[in-house]
DNA sequence: TATGCACCCTGTAGCAACTACAGGGTCAAG
DNA sequence: CTTGACCCTGTAGTTGCTACAGGGTGCATA
């Protein structure tokens, strides 16, 4: 039995949008297919699971490289995990880092948030806490940068 | 007094890059300023002031189109403040879902990562994880893509 | 005076990872 | 035989910058 999709059943079987299909083949994640007489693209069944593994990578957040280097080492069947395991462990780092920016962030936008009960923007505590710091670092920026003229 | 800098000074002064700076008037987030005999931009504190609030709502996450929203209601100092809260709860609630997102993730490729201890790709977990999984909901989905043959 | 260097200018192209057309061709149903 | 859902290629848009290329300017130094 010979499985034999065109882009849209491949796209509806795995979640992914034509375009990204097209994307994918563009810059060579995914093999180009076999075309019908009609110049109409045919996936087989290595196709999907081929896809399948990208749409996973990308769902966890692996970048296109990444996953390109995925695919090509989990075409080694013989060789060590270990560049895998590299390459998962980095990216766990990576998420973690963005975790603890994006805590630090909500943490300084919430504080910013509680700070304002006030009725009009003139003080507005939010717009004041956007607004940068006049103070004596800000104004020995300004002297550090010269050119000031009476 | 009559702060005057050059665009290097603001970007020094700021701790942007001078092309991110030409970026932002182009953008019309931060206005034109005058110029010099020789075309040089020649900027003054409001520039300073307004570069910093910009730099700050960045920082703190802030997309292009929301600091443009904020300083527009920054300007209008008797209206009500109402309006700056919204914007910064709502990007609140964004971040708290990006940290959401990604501590799913996190969890999930920490546990790949721990299930792997083989040697080979062959049978290596890491990958085997991120294959689809050939399962009965995929042999469904292949039925339904249709067009299988035999 | 020349000359080097750091700075400035405009305009355009590139990055990631898609997404969205425009302007066609194909195919099966009614 | 027409309608609508699909398919094709190629190009441009998205976000927020960043990086040239190919010029001009300003100041210090040999």
């Amino acid at each position: 039995m010979v499985l034999q999709l065109s882009i849209g059943d491949l796209a509806k079987a795995t979640g992914t949008k034509v375009e990204t299909i097209r994307y994918y083949e563009r810059v060579a994640l995914l093999p180009a297919p076999a075309r019908t007489a009609a110049n109409y693209r045919s996936y087989d069944a290595s196709h999907l699971a081929r896809l399948g593994f990208i749409r996973r990578s990308r769902e966890l957040g692996f970048s296109i490289e990444e996953v390109r280097d995925l695919l090509s080492l989990s075409d080694q069947k013989d060789r060590s995990c270990a560049e895998v395991d590299v390459i998962a462990r980095k990216h766990l780092e990576d998420v973690d880092a963005r975790i603890a920016t994006l805590q630090k962030l909500r943490h300084e936008l919430d504080a910013i948030i509680r700070r304002c009960h006030s009725d009009t923007i003139a003080d507005c505590r939010i717009i004041e806490a956007l607004a940068p710091q006049m103070d004596a670092s800000s104004e020995a920026a300004k002297r550090n940068a010269g050119r000031a003229r009476h």
